[in-house]
DNA sequence: TGATTGACGATTGGCGACAATCGGCAATAA
DNA sequence: TTATTGCCGATTGTCGCCAATCGTCAATCA
């Protein structure tokens, strides 16, 4: 009796997945940037000890997701030029590596094909127009190169900048990707990685992701500027602690 | 009364302290690499509830220099010439990062001084020839341009890797180096952050971290293999689970 | 004799309760 | 009125204990 096509169990303690929760909860906007959030609140919500969710919060707070005050609640990252100026530069240089590696190997088996196909999705995205549909398949094809470097350290490394990265895109006016342009971006990419050129590769992506990066970044800063400008038209107003409210970020004293 | 020269105290949570001694003892070497620990026995010699050792613990993997293995322990990262390989490679494209950001901003206040202190440092220590002083100027003067980056993210990623290469070393026969090619090999790109040229600087210190990883992986490759011979000449050794003694590296079922 | 099952010790997983810290607000003093 | 102090509610920090899981070994079966 060889198999019985009974579906192997993957266990994940509970923990675990708190924070895979919490996480989505973070990345798809539900809990918004600079939200304040409490370990009894979110124990509340989920029906789980406090304990497990601090060790949930831990965890996203090791990711840059979250940041605790101490003794005084957890924020979501909030995001600035500086954090939009780091996440593309590191980004970039991570992504420059992987296009080398996977340019210098990518005569391995299968490789090529799989690459070609995540290139297709997004060649068909953009036929269809669809804005979400085209980020998705955008961010497909870069972890698509990213999968193929065969380096866990940075896969690993990329997942937390991208979903860093879809927290800051989520909370701005996100900018409506040109469907033209995105495949007029991507496409000499691809193909210096399919030529096996490292070099190439690596360069064209260095320099599709400055460049992106910083028009995004740029764009943020105006939004972050207009939103200082409309801040100084309105008439400071009281702030208490009221008793169920959630809580915009706070400095703490130490 | 402006002020009474009292040092201002930070408090820091004792999971904290904890994963901050487990982190040194980790990187010293006092708890070795493949080492198997448990949160009982580590509770007990830190006076702590296993509970925070258990926080402290999963801080620690999440960097990387713990796995753990559910319901049956924890083990000290293993180094392999993958890990090598995706230590080393990724190593040398966040110091390209950091190389190009400090060689364009090197006119800012402060920084060239800074940068040619800890060039100084590695200089003097390699001209008294002391093979720790040398290799903590090393790294000293890679920290600095680290740290000129001005980029947070850079920074605690940077953190990250250097503690596991520091594991990586310290588990292996690391070289001896040699104190004139470690100034050489320095030198180039020192100046061409100084003469403020990030491409030039980018390269060279991208050339630099792949030649001494590869070196360092490939010496480390040799170990493994002997090793390896050595190992099919012994007996296997039967295997039991003592009450007291500690484990070494155990495959999870999962 | 080899394969299977069940029990048990050793571990981590998760819980609720007590302890420590912080910020806001009211009371008090100058 | 302003500055200081003390109290309290709300939060995280830490604890010890029960629950769940895993691997090993002995007993049983074919």
């Amino acid at each position: 009796m060889a198999s019985l096509s009974i579906p192997r169990l993957v266990k994940t303690p509970i923990e675990t997945q708190a924070a895979t929760a919490l996480r989505a909860s973070i990345v798809a906007g539900d809990i918004p940037a600079g939200q304040r959030i409490t370990e009894i609140e979110i124990a509340g919500q989920m029906g789980l000890s406090r304990a497990t969710v601090r060790a949930a919060l831990h965890q996203l707070a090791r990711e840059g997701l979250l940041t605790l005050v101490p003794y005084t609640g957890w924020t979501v990252m909030s995001l600035s030029a500086q954090d939009a100026w780091e996440l593309y530069t590191l980004r970039s240089a991570i992504e420059r590596l992987a296009a080398q590696l996977v340019a210098a190997a990518i005569n391995d088996a299968g490789k090529a094909d799989r690459l070609r196909e995540a290139y297709e999705q997004l060649v068909s995205a953009c036929k269809r127009g669809h804005a979400a549909r085209i980020a998705e398949a955008d961010f497909g094809l870069h972890q698509t190169i990213i999968a193929l470097a065969g380096h866990r350290r940075l896969t690993e490394q990329y997942a937390l900048l991208e979903q860093q990265i879809r927290v800051y895109i989520r909370s701005s006016d996100a900018l409506l990707p040109n469907p033209g342009m995105v495949v007029a971006q991507h496409k000499p990419i691809v193909a210096a990685i399919l030529a096996g050129d490292p070099d190439k590769a690596g360069a064209l992506s260095e320099q599709h992701n400055l460049t992106e990066g910083r028009r995004l970044a740029d764009h943020l800063l105006a939004l972050e500027r207009r939103a200082a400008d409309a801040r100084q038209e309105t008439v400071p107003s009281q702030r208490s602690r009221g008793a169920t409210s959630t809580r915009q970020t706070r400095r703490a004293r130490a």
